[in-house]
DNA sequence: AAAACGGGGTT
DNA sequence: AACCCAGTTTT
């Protein structure tokens, strides 16, 4: 694109976003904290799913020094069902960072950004671009679809190195005028026009600057590789009371998947084993000498990359269990106050649900 | 360069 | 059921 070209895409771009553009509650102030927060929320979670969570995380945590002197399980809890939560770990470790290292500002360096627990080359760019006014690119999913589009790109978007190739595009492109519009207008455009499937071609500002629609190939874009198919896990979930009716529950380990939540016990079984290897497998991993009362419940939970099959097992053990380290008894009606994954929620109604049948 | 990492919404 | 989403970290 020469100059001329550049200047009406930018404009094309900027006043569709003027009249278009998102009322969204951390776009109403420019809080570098506030954009923060939204930037980590929204990494692979759709805004409407975000929104709700936002607004009760910045009431919790208002500030940066708010949420570096909360504990882990606090911003745990307020991130529960919203997924990914090493988000909400790496952001707590950052904003401390920022606390500590940076008076609490975030800073405007590029590269101390990018030094920072949970930032990498998109956040940096956000925050350059939409707290800081600063013509750097930032570039998403949304921003590789229109780009993509518009000048015809098929590199493969699941390909570390397309995004550079599209960071300096965007680079090229970019208004110094206003960035931060800027970007924010390529998200708003990608969720609200240029759609992966139905893209609103007619409402688009872009429109005539765009090569696949003139080609008719809008849906043929973005070229991406496809994922491994999730592979699947047999659990047994051990429910098991003690004589003052409450629960045994265990935390999981501080890395990997879903990271410090709480869980009942589980026990990896297939079900086509004999009982007796899973007696053997709960002997070996807990110490316990089972008596199965029933089966009761079963669940599918399907996460991006792997299946839980989980089969609830009421229980009654042999002698008494004293709570160590990560694991401890409790009420029903208290499991909630600590985090929980999805499917371990899902026990906990089930288990409501059902208190009169077994109580 | 590829895999790990959640959960909900859309089609 | 497949695909998508305002990605980063770890391997």
């Amino acid at each position: 694109m020469n100059p001329e070209q550049i200047k009406q895409f930018n404009h094309d771009l900027l006043k569709w976003f003027h009249e278009n553009g998102r009322d969204l509650p951390w776009r109403r102030i420019n809080n570098p904290y506030y954009t923060w927060v939204s930037e980590v929320m929204l990494q692979q979670t759709q805004v409407d799913t975000v929104i709700p969570y936002f607004n009760r995380f910045i009431s919790l945590f208002p500030t940066i020094e708010a949420l570096a002197g909360a504990t882990d399980q606090e911003v745990l809890k307020c991130w529960e069902g919203l997924g990914y939560y090493s988000r909400a770990r790496h952001l707590q470790q950052g904003v401390r960072e920022v606390a500590e290292k940076y008076d609490g500002k975030v800073p405007e360096d590029k590269n101390e950004l990018l030094s920072i627990q949970g930032i990498g080359p998109y956040t940096a760019g956000a925050l350059l671009s939409i707290a800081f006014g600063e013509p750097e690119p930032a570039v998403d999913g949304n921003v590789m679809r229109v780009m993509s589009r518009v000048f015809l790109i098929d590199d493969d978007i699941a390909k570390a190195k397309t995004k550079k190739k599209f960071e300096k595009i965007v680079g090229a492109l970019i208004a110094e005028a206003d960035p931060s519009a800027f970007n924010q207008s390529l998200m708003d455009l990608g969720a609200l026009i240029c759609r992966p499937k139905k893209p609103k071609c007619d409402e688009c500002p872009l429109n005539a600057h765009c090569l696949a629609r003139e080609e008719g190939a809008q849906l043929e874009y973005p070229v991406k590789s496809g994922k491994a198919k999730p592979r699947s896990i047999d659990y047994t979930v051990l429910l098991i009371r003690d004589a003052e009716r409450r629960y045994f529950i265990e935390q999981r380990p501080e890395t990997g998947l879903l990271a410090g939540m709480w869980q009942f016990p589980m026990i990896a079984w297939d079900p086509n084993e004999k009982e007796k290897v899973l007696e053997d497998a709960i002997q070996k991993k807990y110490g316990w000498e089972v008596r199965f009362v029933r089966t009761s419940f079963s669940y599918t939970h399907r996460f991006s990359h792997l299946i839980w099959n989980l089969s609830l097992y009421e229980a009654a053990i042999d002698g008494t269990v004293d709570p160590e380290t990560r694991t401890t008894w409790e009420h029903l009606d208290k499991l909630t106050h600590r985090p929980f994954p999805v499917p371990h929620q899902k026990i906990i109604e089930w288990i409501e649900k059902n208190r009169q049948n077994h109580t």
